[in-house]
DNA sequence: ATCTTAACTGTGT
DNA sequence: ACACAGTTAAGAT
């Protein structure tokens, strides 16, 4: 297989990210690893194309990170299946600071009673963070679960001032 | 308020 | 076909 892919690290205050573009945007983002795998790459086989989204990256990602609203995202390529991608979609659209359920999301796409399929494409999120499914809570605002580590949803959150259950 | 159960849907094997 | 998942609402204790 032809991997177009082109990993990039950002470096963070939370630690070393992973960002990997495709040709057509942003396709993945990993947490910073325990054992930092930070790649050195050479700023001249970057495509300037490529350095420019990820410039978008970098400031998008630290002002979530700080808890406050980014005001521009890189071009994102989300690939899945079309019910995980209309989720992904629905998750955008939560701007820092606000909550939904997985009950309004499955709602929201016009499936109310997948609620649990929706906890499964929300676990199967390419890019965290960024695709916000750290904003979406259980029923009741209680905190449900997180594919990233539990420790994530409930930083995050805190820091957009948002306060969950327990 | 906490625990147990049953319903429900998408996805991977 | 089967089991699981980042759920939920309802019923029992």
């Amino acid at each position: 297989m032809k991997n177009e892919y082109i990993e990039l690290p950002v470096a963070t205050a939370d630690g070393h990210f992973v960002a990997r573009y495709s040709e057509k945007g942003l396709a993945g983002l990993s947490f910073p690893a325990a054992r930092a795998s930070a790649r050195a790459v050479k700023p001249a086989e970057i495509p300037s194309q490529i350095r420019a989204w990820h410039r978008a990256t970098e400031s998008a990602l630290k002002k979530i990170l700080a808890g406050n609203q980014p005001k521009e995202f890189p071009p994102i390529e989300l690939t899945g299946t079309d019910f995980q991608k209309s989720v992904w979609r629905q998750l955008q659209k939560i701007s820092a600071g606000k909550t939904k359920s997985y009950g309004e999301i499955a709602q929201a796409i016009g499936k109310p009673k997948a609620v649990r399929a929706v906890g499964g494409a929300c676990g199967a999120n390419p890019i965290p963070v960024l695709v916000p499914c750290h904003r979406v809570l259980a029923a009741n605002q209680k905190i449900g679960g997180f594919s990233g580590g539990m420790h994530w949803k409930r930083s995050l959150l805190t820091r957009e001032g948002v306060r969950v259950k327990d």
